[in-house]
DNA sequence: GTCTATATAGAGATAGAC
DNA sequence: GTCTATCTCTATATAGAC
């Protein structure tokens, strides 16, 4: 994804005094370099969440995150790369989040219902975040990257779904993704607040279709 | 929406014969300028399907539609405009349908499946359409009308739903729409095909939801 | 390796001829 | 009332100083 990558800590440090002062340059630069792509990532983010996708303007994310437009070129090659980046962090934060509860499920309902719950706190975490994404992921790209890691996540929760259902398919899946988000995006978007009612006609419709 | 809509047909023609060469000569101008704004719209739908969103520029508009950019701006302000009538062309056209249902409605059950095969059967007749709209209508700056729309839809679905489910609330209504949508907009991108099985999935969904 | 300044391009929208 | 030509603005991306 980024050339800067390089691993730096691998190198094997001489017993050389004159070796000590590198060794700590070189990963402070290196975690600064992180530090920076982070704050470029999470600028997008925010102007996501407060100017919607109209108001993500490279100038605009490299102000936010408080380096120089130059800069931010140097970390990521066009403005997609930056939205991209972004998708990835946040689909890969739910998908493990999955996996963690495909890994550990007993009871079949509770699996499920626990990974409806996770799709839920995933998106009330940042309602407008994820709706943006959603939005932007279609003119990324990057539609087979995308594509494969929803294919990931639906294969994780027809494993699960599976257990309760066992002649489900993969369209099965990705349906009880679809309502998960469709009812969480709903409700955010018609200014919903109280999680716990939103909750309850979500698991009701995600088990009543299962069901 | 446009000021050029005055009711010509109304005047009383004299019986003097210089009056019958301006009838159809106004009326033929009305119905040009009528079909020249269709053309407009249905360009800007048709570049939606085709070339996305972020094809969707105002010279490619008027270029499709057959019309210089000049007059395309004096039937619509701005693109923003365009994208409204659209949007309005296309929810009217679902509203009305969905009234017709409620209208007829007698077994509650046989009313909640009709309105499930219309939903579908709108998202599926322009399936692209119906995505790029919904993106667009996010950014629109006619949030207000738009969600008068929705509420209208919603109200109407809520009536039929109260047959089946007397205590249902608009938020229920919503779920319905957004299960409905989602379903579709989900089997349309996985590039699904075969309507009747996302239609018993759809069916099944909705039904689920409401028991 | 970070900044400022700017090249480049393409969009929306208008002016004015016909 | 429709066209062509064009203005203006703003966004992406780069060049070159430091």
């Amino acid at each position: 994804m980024n050339a800067s990558n390089r691993s730096y800590s691998q190198l094997a440090y001489p017993i050389a005094m004159t070796a000590i002062p590198h060794a700590p340059r070189k990963q402070a630069r290196q975690a600064r370099a992180r530090a920076t792509q982070t704050a470029i990532i999470e600028a997008a983010a925010r102007i996501l969440e407060g100017n919607g996708r109209d108001g993500l303007t490279t100038n605009r994310v490299a102000d936010r995150a408080g380096v120089s437009i130059g800069s931010l070129y140097q970390y990521f090659p066009n403005k997609e790369a930056i939205v991209a980046a972004l998708l990835r962090r946040e689909r890969e934060a739910l998908l493990s989040r999955i996996r963690e509860i495909s890994a550990a499920a007993n009871d079949p309902m509770a699996a499920v219902s626990a990974l409806v719950d996770a799709a839920m706190e995933h998106q009330f975490a940042r309602p407008k975040l994820a709706l943006e994404l959603e939005y932007l992921e279609a003119s990324l790209g990057i539609e087979a990257e995308a594509a494969e890691l929803s294919q990931q996540v639906a294969e994780e929760i027809l494993a699960v779904v599976r257990m309760l259902k066992p002649e489900a398919d993969l369209c099965i899946a990705r349906d009880a993704v679809a309502i998960c988000k469709a009812i969480a995006n709903s409700a955010a978007l018609s200014g919903e607040a109280e999680q716990a009612k939103i909750s309850a006609r979500l698991h009701k419709a995600v088990l009543g279709y299962l069901r």
